[in-house]
Order: structure tokens, then C-alpha cells, then sequence
DNA sequence: GCGTTTGCACGTTGTTGCATGTTTTATTAC
DNA sequence: GTAATAAAACATGCAACAACGTGCAAACGC
């Protein structure tokens, strides 16, 4: 590592950055060295190109920033919101029984928080909610065919929802679009809705799970209503008012 | 194993997240080894990565999330002459094709390996397979449903079949048991050899890709014949007398 | 002179290795 | 095949340490 001293600060940034571009990596303490400056301006250089997004910071250094792609970072954000929902959503699941679970980023998390050998049936029409569960101890998957929507991550045309409606469940869990007390669940997208129509009907018990942000006064735009839930899960900050709205409609709620 | 040593903790865990993609698992010991920490630490990082959903923890180490555990082992093993399979299977396809792509691990390869944006049509009983292609730019993927054989990584039953006699295609790439150059394909499974025959029929072309172990002089036992095949793609260093005697038998030999 | 940058002091947070007790797996004995 | 045993891996709590952020005053550059 060469020594650069006298630097200008706005220089030294460049530097920082062109070492970044270059190793993918760089550590503060070896900076504060080779520009002979304190650790303190170092961590103040790498916490404004944080701030600019040129890289990520971690503890001793920065790594440089890596895109990543639409789908898998929707899969990374809220992420450990969305386990500790699975969470509590997997410990509605009984002995042997049967679950319908849709596709979506927080139904995967799901499907891998469900707890093994204990005789449960996997019914999805995301090829992302199967894996998660194939192989492991005491699940049975059943795979529902269809032409796969590369933006839902599974199949929701009529094949698909022909094949649902032979099926008998005990639970579904219908991935969320848009959620209020009145009216239930509502979705954006007119196949989806009949999919999610068609595994409701099809099954006992429906539970949603539901981050902040799906949480609604009052469903509005370009929506389509899809029907009633049984259960509801939510963020332990939700507002007592909004859980009261729920349990007045006849759902569990469950945080 | 490289040696990393002054490497940053969240770094670490980045460098053992690659590492699993690339391997399908990592031993916990090794790594502490390789980075000069406790193990302590190793399992606090794959604690970690397991807890956002990125591996699965099993005892002494961590597997990758997503394939299947029996079939995830098998993926590593002979990873690369897989890849370099694929990448010449692939080579045969050719623009706006319909593909029927089996379960299995040469054959998730083949997924990956396939070109993007030549609008391509992926059919296929294996979830693994339709997360090879899912979201990449030009591909359709129809999925088989069914239910999954946890040994296989896909469907294979009764429903499976019917879907996919529904289905006229170019091109199928069966998975292979053992294949011999007097009568094709062979595989041990009665259902197994009932899809199998089911997406050959419904193809225009049949490639079969045999990894060394796949070919026989002459198959045996507990195997049942299967069909012909049109096109074999072969490890580069088969022996001249083995292809000669698939090109009499009418097959294209690739390597 | 004034804004910026810098280094330092301080309290806070993240990480690590070790000690402890528990769980899981492998091995041995029966 | 099953029970008892040994070994390895595991989780947890803890103390030491490194890195962190912040406030502030001195030093620097225009």
C-alpha cells in the first residue's frame, strides 16, 4: 500500500474509491496509515460514500457496493420482519395437515419456517415455496403446474387455478397485496385474484400475513376485492386500533 | 482452502456465502481454519446467514438453501464437468423452442446454461430447473405439477404425465440413468420411465447428457428400457469406440 | 474571518474467544 | 438391534477489545 500524504480530503475519497473499484474491499485501519491521517477521518470518509451508495460499510472497512437483482433484493428488504412474521404464521400450523401457500417473498420465508416432521402437506404454485420445503423431514410437496409469472415468482393462470380447486386444505396463506378490516384481502392483478379466490375457497382457514406496509384504512385504487380472512398476522407495533378493526370483523389476530 | 487472514467480519460472511453457492456447502471447522478464528465465530456467521434464509445450518456446517439435500450433493460433485455438459447440450438449442427439461442435477445445469433471450419456452416438472430460468430475459417456463419426489426434485406421477402429453415440443432432455448405445435410455423407477417416455413422445428430438457413470455397454439390472434417443452429449474424452457405436445406432454424438 | 477538516475524548456498539453446560452424532458393548 | 458411552458440535453468558458515533476545540485553507 502505498503512502499518499498531503492529500486534499475530496481526493483522498477518489482514492478510497478507486481502491474500491479495484480490491472490492478496503479496510479503515490500513487506510488511516497509508494517508497518515487519524482512523476518525477515515470512518468519516467511508461513512459519505455510504451515504452517496458507492459502497457498504461494514465493521472495519467498506466492501463495494454490488446491485442486486429487482426480485432477490425485495427478497432482502424487510427480511427480518418478514421471518419473524413466518414465524408466528408457522405456529398456526397443526399436526398433518394441509397448506395452500402462495407465491410471495414472505410465504417463502414461511415455507422455511415451517417446522418439519410433522406430517404437513405443501401445496404451492411457486416453484421458490418448494424448494424451500422438498427434502425436508416429514413434508409432502404438491406441485401446481401453470405457466409461471417470472414477476409473482409462480403460476396463477386457470391451469393452475383448475388444479387448486381439486384440492381440500386445512389452511391457505394467499399472499398479501393490499389488506382492511371491512372487506378483507384485495390484489391489483385480475388472475391473481381468482387464484387466490380459488385456494381460499378451497381450503378451512385463510391466514394473511401482513407487513406494515400492506395494512390499509380503506383499499382503493385499481384494486380487486378477493374475499374474507380468519386470521391475521401482524407486526407486534401495530396499533391497537387497527387489530380491534380485525377482531370486530370476526379475524384472529396474532402478532 | 485460501488462507484469509485480516479479513472483515461481515467480508467473512460474504466470502462463505459465495463459497456455499459455489460448492453447495461448507464445513464449519474449515473455515475457521481458513480464516484464522474460532469456530465460535464460523458458527455465528452461519447462525447468522442461516437466519436470513441465505443457508440452511446442519450439523458441522451449512448447506445452500436452495437445492435439496440429497440432490444437493450430488450437484457438487462433478460440478464442473456437468457445466461444461450443459454448456455443449445447450449449443442445440436453437432459437423460439419449446423445451422439456427433467429433473436433475445435469439438468439444472442445462437450465442455467441455456441462452437468454432467444425466446425460449421452458417445460419442465422440476422447481430447480424453473428457478434456473424464472425472471431471466426471454424465457417462458411452464411448470408440471404434481407431487414432488423428494429423491428426484420433481414430479413424476400420474397428473404429471397427462400435463405434459398436453405439450408438443422440440427438443427433450430426459435425465439419465444408465444408457447403453443398442436401446437408449434406462432408468430404475417404473414412474420415472412413464414420464420419461411421455416427454420424449410429446418432443421432436430427445438429447440425452451422460456423464462417464451413465454409460454402459449394455444396462441390466432392475432397469427398464425407456426409448431411443437422437442426440448424446458425452465427456470429451469418451472413447472413439463407445461414440462410433452410438452413431451407428442413428445418434448425433456431441462433445 | 469563516467554513472546513482534523484529531482527541468520551460513551456506545459490535465482535471475538473462552468457559460452561447442552444437544447431536458416532462408537462401543451387550 | 439396542443401550451405554465417548466425542464432536452446539448455544449461551461473559469479559476483553476493537471499532464506532458524537461533540468539541484546534488547525488549516480560501
Amino acid at each position: 500500500m502505498n503512502a499518499v500524504d498531503g492529500s486534499l480530503p475530496r481526493e483522498r475519497q477518489q482514492w478510497i474509491l478507486d481502491r474500491l473499484r479495484r480490491d472490492g474491499r478496503v479496510v479503515a485501519a490500513d487506510l488511516a496509515q497509508a494517508f497518515r491521517v487519524s482512523d476518525d477521518s477515515i470512518r468519516r470518509d467511508l461513512r459519505d460514500l455510504a451515504a452517496q451508495g458507492l459502497c457498504r460499510r461494514v465493521y472495519g472497512g467498506a466492501l463495494l457496493a454490488q446491485p442486486v437483482a429487482p426480485l432477490g433484493e425485495r427478497h432482502h428488504e424487510r427480511a427480518e420482519l418478514k421471518r419473524a412474521l413466518a414465524g408466528v404464521a408457522a405456529s398456526l400450523v397443526g399436526e398433518k395437515q394441509i397448506l395452500f401457500i402462495d407465491a410471495g417473498s414472505t410465504n417463502t420465508a414461511l415455507a422455511h419456517a415451517l417446522p418439519e416432521r410433522r406430517g404437513l402437506t405443501v401445496v404451492t404454485n411457486a416453484p421458490d415455496v418448494a424448494m424451500a420445503v422438498l427434502g425436508r423431514p416429514g413434508f409432502d410437496v404438491l406441485m401446481l403446474g401453470g405457466r409461471l409469472d417470472p414477476h409473482i415468482g409462480g403460476a396463477i393462470g386457470s391451469r393452475t387455478v383448475r388444479q387448486a380447486q381439486d384440492i381440500r386444505a386445512d389452511l391457505c396463506f394467499p399472499g398479501v397485496c393490499a389488506i382492511d378490516a371491512a372487506s378483507g384481502l384485495w390484489t391489483v392483478d385480475a388472475e391473481e385474484t381468482v387464484f387466490k379466490q380459488a385456494i381460499i375457497e378451497a381450503s378451512g382457514e385463510t391466514v394473511a400475513i401482513a407487513t406494515p406496509d400492506k395494512l390499509v384504512a380503506s383499499a382503493t385504487h385499481h384494486t380487486a376485492p378477493i374475499g374474507a380472512i380468519t386470521h391475521l398476522v401482524v407486526p407486534a407495533d401495530t396499533s391497537d386500533a387497527a387489530m380491534a378493526a380485525y377482531r370486530n370483523a370476526g379475524v384472529a389476530v396474532h402478532w
